[in-house]
DNA sequence: TGAAATACATCTAATTAATTGATATATTGG
DNA sequence: CCAATATATCAATTAATTAGATGTATTTCA
């Protein structure tokens, strides 16, 4: 099997000129070069394949069933190097090659998602490369330096933070949980009886302190899929971002408590460069992008 | 914009060459070129560039971060020109460029997927077309010759289609459909007072014929999922293949109806070769992944 | 029907691009 | 500071591509 290519991408090219233009003098045209170097370039890709991709019926050049195959698969492969000529140039112009995004785990993953896809339609193949975190782990991001893109919560302090979006966390129970049923609404006491699920700071350990009797039970867990599991598994209460919780809300699996207070929070979620002194133009556009679906959702 | 490429894949390829092992001397040897020669390349491509891919720090040629982004995408681009041309090399040998597969929409899509799957990797650069269709739509894909590889009931005259798996219809509601309130099992008088969703040949206009009172009540759709919309929107009852019926049973969203008799029938889908008398590599290696994962499920 | 026009193939010469071998320049290690 | 190592550059050579002229086959249409 082959490990390198033998064809070259002009051969390539000559193959797909004489179609789009229907014939090898066309193509010439196109190319600026004369009608005999686009019949010499042809005639040894074919030889270097070892098959016909034109058949010459008449006096018109037509493509043979192997040539419609690897017409198709050659265009994507001229596009493909085109592509990274285009990305350097934007490269050379100051473009960044990368974005590294960090985000907070209670943003809505389908914005985040849809924001990312309009992105990538007009990236000119800028990568994003995405990191879930919690609570601190944005201020932590922004301080150690590895991200360009941060969004999370708490960065009011940071005077170039916009806010995005406020994000509400509810208070749920698995269906089956006792503190359903209760017939009156749940106190603060109540909840002291119960394992309280909490989402800490990424990067942590899980740790498992269960007091006795009476004293405040706690399971600290360092992501929202982990609280989710934890609460569709009985194993106590907690609170969750809205959007986390149509689903599991839905499926009947969980249910929002009532409370006497507090069974709802919110929480602002900003979004701020990681280096405001020097924003490359590919962050700047992604930043518009999440804030401009941000703000359509609202 | 450019709209076509300048470098050419062999200045690509010395570029990656130097990267990876470890220097212009190195590379020339892998090559089989004099270390000039690389060098020329190399200062070309970057010439052509306009700014550097590597920086000789001291004597040893390391990547600008510019030179990272490109050495990443630049390895795509080789990989997916050997990829042609050793595409073009299987093809050369016989193998199919393309295989046109007809799936009757009973078949389980998770079983269909993962069959495409595990070809997909072992295609060779043979792309699959995946057509669905309903009933006869198989038998007729067989008849106007615009299929390869067809899966469908009623094969069965055809002795060369192999039985696959069995389909289980079950009979359906909307879980408040007035059908589960009679407080005994349903009968065919029952059944005769309700609009029943009937799934029918592909192809085919959508068609409503709502009779008068008593008469037999009839809306027939061309796809399980339009069935399963009407069915979901309680509009009627209906005959539906059992791994579809998985989650809308889980969410409460339709309930099985007890039925006095028939309901569940079953139906067996079946494989066969359009052309049977000249089967490619490709579609043999196709059928027997999906014959195989299909076994694997009975 | 047959001459003119059209289209691809082939040949040779000219041109362009790539490669080499020798040598220059720079850096590192001892 | 010298020997070893690594990349850069130069001039000469070699290889690949292109052009221009010409050949062959097909189609058009007068």
């Amino acid at each position: 099997m082959k490990n390198y290519p033998r064809i070259t991408l002009e051969q390539w090219r000559v193959f797909q000129a004489i179609i789009e233009h229907g014939g090898y003098a066309q193509a010439a045209a196109y190319l600026h070069r004369s009608q005999s170097s686009v019949s010499y370039s042809m005639s040894r890709l074919q030889e270097q394949l070892g098959f016909a991709l034109l058949k010459i019926e008449g006096r018109k050049a037509l493509l043979t069933e192997s040539g419609q195959a690897l017409l198709q698969r050659s265009k994507q492969l001229l596009n493909n190097a085109t592509e990274i000529e285009n990305f350097a140039h934007h490269l050379s112009e100051g473009r960044e090659a990368e974005i590294r995004l960090v985000v907070d785990a209670a943003f809505p993953n389908d914005l985040l998602m849809s924001s990312l896809a309009t992105f990538a339609k007009q990236s000119q193949g800028t990568q994003v490369q995405l990191r879930e975190i919690i609570l601190s782990g944005a201020n932590d991001a922004l301080l150690n330096n590895d991200a360009d893109l941060v969004i999370g919560v708490n960065l009011s302090n940071d005077v170039m933070a916009d806010p995005l979006i406020e994000i509400e966390f509810h208070a749920v129970a698995h269906s089956e949980h006792p503190l359903h049923r209760l017939d009156r609404l749940i106190t603060e006491d109540d909840l002291e009886h119960y394992m309280h699920i909490v989402i800490r700071d990424s990067g942590q350990e899980h740790t498992m302190d269960v007091g006795w009797l009476g004293a405040q039970q706690r399971w600290t867990v360092s992501s929202i899929d982990s609280a989710l599991n934890a609460l569709q598994h009985g194993l106590g209460y907690g609170w969750l971002p809205g959007d986390r919780l149509v689903q599991p809300l839905g499926l009947n699996q969980l249910k929002l408590l009532k409370l006497q207070q507090g069974q709802t929070y919110k929480a602002d979620l900003y979004i701020s460069f990681a280096h405001p002194q020097n924003i490359g133009p590919a962050t700047r556009e992604l930043a518009d992008i999440i804030k401009r679906a941000a703000a359509g959702l609202t």
